[in-house]
DNA sequence: CGGGATGTTGATGTGAATCAACGCGGGTGG
DNA sequence: CCACCCGCGTTGATTCACATCAACATCCCG
C-alpha cells in the first residue's frame, strides 16, 4: 500500500521521483505503535520530534479541569502532528490516539533536510498547512453556526475528501473508526445526540454506517445537508 | 503613538533597531481607510496583497446562504490579515471591517524583503502565526465545550492580552468597539443572549462595559469564570 | 430633530443536554 | 473456553440553556 503522506503531498504539488523518495524515507524510520486512547504527545510538553500518522486516527484535544474534553482537530493517516516542531513551542493541548495508531517519529532536522533544495516539498508542506488552517476555520463556523445534523454531515464530507486524498477511501465508502463519544467531543455535542442525529442521516438515506465504516449513499444530498463547499480544502 | 505591529513583534523576539525600522516602514506605506461594515477582502478572491491593521477592528467571517454569519477570527490593530498571501490561495472566507479601519497594504514581495537576512523578523512572523493557530484551537474549544458565560469571559480575557501586547490596553481597561450582534456571531450565539450574559458578568462584578470600553473589575475572577489559561498565547 | 441600528427586557418555544435503562460486543482473566 | 464486565450504541422521558419573538428604550449620525 502506498504511503498516505506521499499520496496527499502529490495532490498539492508535482513531485519528482527523488522528492517522493525523500518523503517516503521520512515515513519509514522510527516507527512506533501507540495503543488506542493513549496520548501521543501530552499537554504542556515541548516536543523534540513530530509524528507522521501512518495508520489509525488521532486527535488534538483540550481537557478541561472538570472533565469536559474538546477535540479541536482530527489527525488521519498522512497527517503530520506538528509540522512546526522546529519552533519548539510548548504544547497548549494534547495529541491522543483515538484508535491504535502507527506513527513515524521525525526530527525537526529531518524536515529541514527534506525541504532544503526541494522547492516542491516546501511548497507542498505550505499548502498542507494552509489546508489545515482552513479546516480550523470551517470547524469554528460549524460549531458556531451549523445545526447538529449540518455539523455531522459536514464532518463526514470533510473526512470523505481527506481520506480520498490520502488514498484511503473506496469511492464513497470510508473507514470511520471513532466512537460516538469521540464524534461528540469533536462536534461540541453529547454522544446521545450524535446517535440520534446519525439515525436521522441514516433514515433520510444519506449515509450508512456499520462495523466502523461509513458509506455515503447520496454525496450531493449529504453536502447540501451540511452546507459543504469543498473549495476550502483546495488551496491555490 | 507607536505602531501596534512593531509593539507586538517585540513581544515575540528581540528586534534590532534596523528590524524595527523595516517593520515600521511596512506600516507607513499605502495607507487605506475602510468604512465600518465594508469588506476588506471579499470571498472567493485571490488577493494580491495583504493588509496590516493599523486602527479599528476587523474579522474573518463566513457567510452562509441563508444569512447566518460565523465570525471565525477577530483582527485587531497590529494583525496581518494574511501573512501568507505569497501562496496565492483563493479566499475561502471574507475579511470585513467591524468598525472604520485603517490598514496598510503590503505586497508579498515586501514581506519577502523584510524577512530576507533578518532572522528576527522571520522568527517573529512564525511566532505570530503559531499564536494565531493557537487562538483558532481555543475558539473551537470555546464554542464546542464552554457555556455562554465562560465563552464571553474567555473572549474578554483573550482580547485583554492581545490588546495589551499591541499597546492598546490601559491596564485592565480596553477598547471594545464591536456590537453585541458581532459578539454573537463570534461566539456562536444570539445577540439577545450575549446581552443577558453580559449583564450577568456585570452584576457579578467581573466587568464593566460602557461607551465601547470594557473595564475588567476582577481579572482573576474573570479568568476563572472563562477557564482561561494564558499559556496558549505565549509560544516558546 | 428624526430614524435606523443597537441595547435591554420579558414571554415563550425548542434543540440539545441530561438522566435513565438496557442490549450488545469484544476484551480479559480465571 | 467460558463468564464476566466495561465501554459503546440505542432509545425514551424529562430538563434546561439558549433561541425566538416581541416591545420598547437609547444612542448616534445625518
Amino acid at each position: 500500500m502506498e504511503n498516505p503522506f506521499v499520496r496527499k503531498m502529490e495532490r498539492h504539488v508535482r513531485l519528482a521521483s527523488e522528492d517522493r523518495a525523500i518523503l517516503d524515507g521520512l515515513a519509514r524510520q522510527h516507527i512506533r505503535h501507540i495503543a488506542g486512547r493513549q496520548d501521543i504527545e501530552g499537554p504542556h510538553t515541548e516536543p523534540y520530534h513530530t509524528h507522521l500518522i501512518l495508520d489509525g486516527w488521532a486527535c488534538r484535544y483540550k481537557q478541561f479541569p472538570d472533565g469536559r474534553r474538546a477535540i479541536v482537530a482530527l489527525l488521519l493517516p498522512g497527517d503530520l502532528c506538528d509540522p512546526f516542531v522546529f519552533r519548539r513551542a510548548r504544547m497548549d493541548h494534547a495529541i491522543g490516539a483515538l484508535t491504535p495508531v502507527t506513527v513515524a517519529r521525525i526530527t525537526p532536522d529531518q524536515i529541514g533536510d527534506a525541504i532544503r533544495g526541494r522547492p516542491a516539498i516546501e511548497e507542498g508542506l505550505w499548502r498542507e498547512m494552509l489546508t489545515t488552517t482552513a479546516i480550523h476555520r470551517e470547524w469554528i463556523a460549524s460549531v458556531g453556526r451549523r445545526s447538529a445534523i449540518e455539523r455531522l454531515a459536514h464532518l463526514f464530507c470533510e473526512l470523505h475528501l481527506r481520506l480520498t486524498w490520502a488514498g484511503l477511501a473506496d469511492g464513497t465508502s470510508l473507514p470511520m473508526p471513532v466512537t460516538q463519544p469521540d464524534l461528540a467531543d469533536a462536534l461540541g455535542q453529547t454522544s446521545v445526540h450524535i446517535n440520534r442525529t446519525l439515525k436521522e442521516l441514516r433514515t433520510s438515506g444519506l449515509v450508512a454506517l456499520r462495523s466502523r465504516r461509513l458509506t455515503i449513499r447520496d454525496l450531493d444530498g449529504l453536502r447540501e445537508r451540511g452546507l459543504f463547499d469543498p473549495a476550502y480544502l483546495l488551496p491555490a
